[in-house]
DNA sequence: CGGCCCTTTGATTTGAGTCAATCGTGGTGG
DNA sequence: CCACCACGATTGACTCAAATCAAAGGGCCG
């Protein structure tokens, strides 16, 4: 099935979009495209990091598990990102799990060839530095976020994300169809599969949103973004009626 | 006050450890150590990222202002660390804080030295990769923590990592003095000062802790790392009396 | 000695997790 | 084609950890 991608549809984005010739063959000729069905892991947490991953199509689920045995949601990535590359930089084992959300199509960059392109293209080096700073910062973001923000407000937030095409989900036509199941999304949001759904639901009576199993519509963005700041502390209180003032 | 320092003294660790003599000279050209009491503002979130600091000696807390008006702390850095270069490097303005937390002397690099090294020296490249890409895995550790731990737990890591010599903390014969306040300690873990007050003390009820306004004795390491485990789930509550079973 | 700030302690509230039951949907097999 | 099953989503009731509000203590510096 894996037909021979050429890696010349994704030098359009990413970090390897303005590869000089040279490298760019080198590159080409190294990776290697796979398909992956639904759900299927493409490194596991914990494995020697062997090699990059650069998503071509398709969405990408980042995780976590913990001692106490359960997981949580790193990120998600789409196609243009490179995963995988924090370990094999670091030169550890990779510290996530990888895995497809969706129907995906990812190259897969062997370590040497990654490190030899970094090490013969300063300018690439250099902007795989500002990919990495910049996923510091976001990291971060969710840090802060976590602990100041209520699950209503990270809620928002995330579906304020998702409106933007920003995360796995897709417009078709007005209504916003989302890849991932309830508790992928609770995951992201960083709560419970049921908490998240009385929140939902509570934007639902709202008239915020219109909730379908996997589909969302947002109809009143602004006011989402509204309850996205931190200091509007409304308590967006599920099953508790309109709250007077 | 601030001498002429050769930045010799640095180069024994850090990314800048094995500068070629070249650059090391490039970099000790241009290299301006500074003296800063405590509690100084280093940089500060939002400001054009200007240069690269180095910590020579002292104790420096990184924090992040919320859009709520309070602050969260990002992290804290010792001697042989580099500050702000995720922010030169992304080519975005500083997103964070850096405050001194005692006397320290900081070196400012500024930041087209910075680039220039980064772009001469792939060796060095990679090495402030390496650098970031354990960055952003420490953070998403904290992220992790943040989400899946109780205030009990954190706080119990807290103490270990002070407990072993990270941080700002030194040991004054057996004891350990801790530079920060308890606000700062409660920002760390993530939670308000009182509930941090709380936790120590059942701490030091069990006979795990010493506990003085500024200094930490660690009585029973062993039980500290028990009590960060994600699995112990034994409450440790405060003014909780021995729990039976 | 007095005031101030940090810390501690107490009382109360509350956001969100947990446990458990029900519902709805989509898929399966008869 | 329809009944049934299984699984995810929802809803409800309850619990609990931790924040918040409020009020002392206690040490340090002027």
């Amino acid at each position: 099935m894996a037909a021979r991608f050429t890696c010349a549809g994704c030098n359009g984005r990413g970090v390897f979009a303005t590869l000089p010739p040279a490298q760019r063959s080198r590159l080409a000729g190294s990776a290697l495209p796979c398909s992956y069905r639904s759900r299927q892991t493409i490194f596991h947490e914990g494995t020697p990091s062997l090699a990059v991953h650069c998503i071509r199509s398709g969405t990408v689920k980042l995780s976590r598990g913990t001692a106490g045995g359960d997981e949580i949601l790193v990120g998600i990535r789409s196609p243009g990102d490179v995963i995988g590359h924090r370990a094999v930089l670091a030169d550890i084992p990779y510290g996530i799990t990888a895995e497809t959300l969706e129907p995906s199509v990812v190259c897969t960059i062997p370590r040497e060839t990654f490190i030899e392109l970094v090490l013969h293209d300063a300018d690439l080096a250099l902007r795989i530095l500002r990919h990495l700073a910049r996923e510091v910062c976001l990291v971060e973001e969710q840090l802060v976020e976590r602990t100041r923000l209520r699950v209503h407000q990270r809620a928002a937030r995330l579906l304020l994300r998702l409106a933007r095409g920003h995360g796995p989900a897709a417009w078709i036509g007005p209504r916003l169809e989302i890849t991932m199941n309830r508790e992928q999304m609770a995951l992201l949001v960083g709560t419970t599969p049921e908490t998240l759904s009385r929140t939902l639901h509570a934007l639902v009576e709202r008239g915020i949103l219109d909730l379908d199993r996997r589909a969302i519509r947002v109809r009143d963005e602004a006011a989402l973004a509204r309850l996205a700041e931190p200091r509007a502390s409304a308590p967006v209180r599920p099953t508790d009626g309109a709250t007077g003032s």
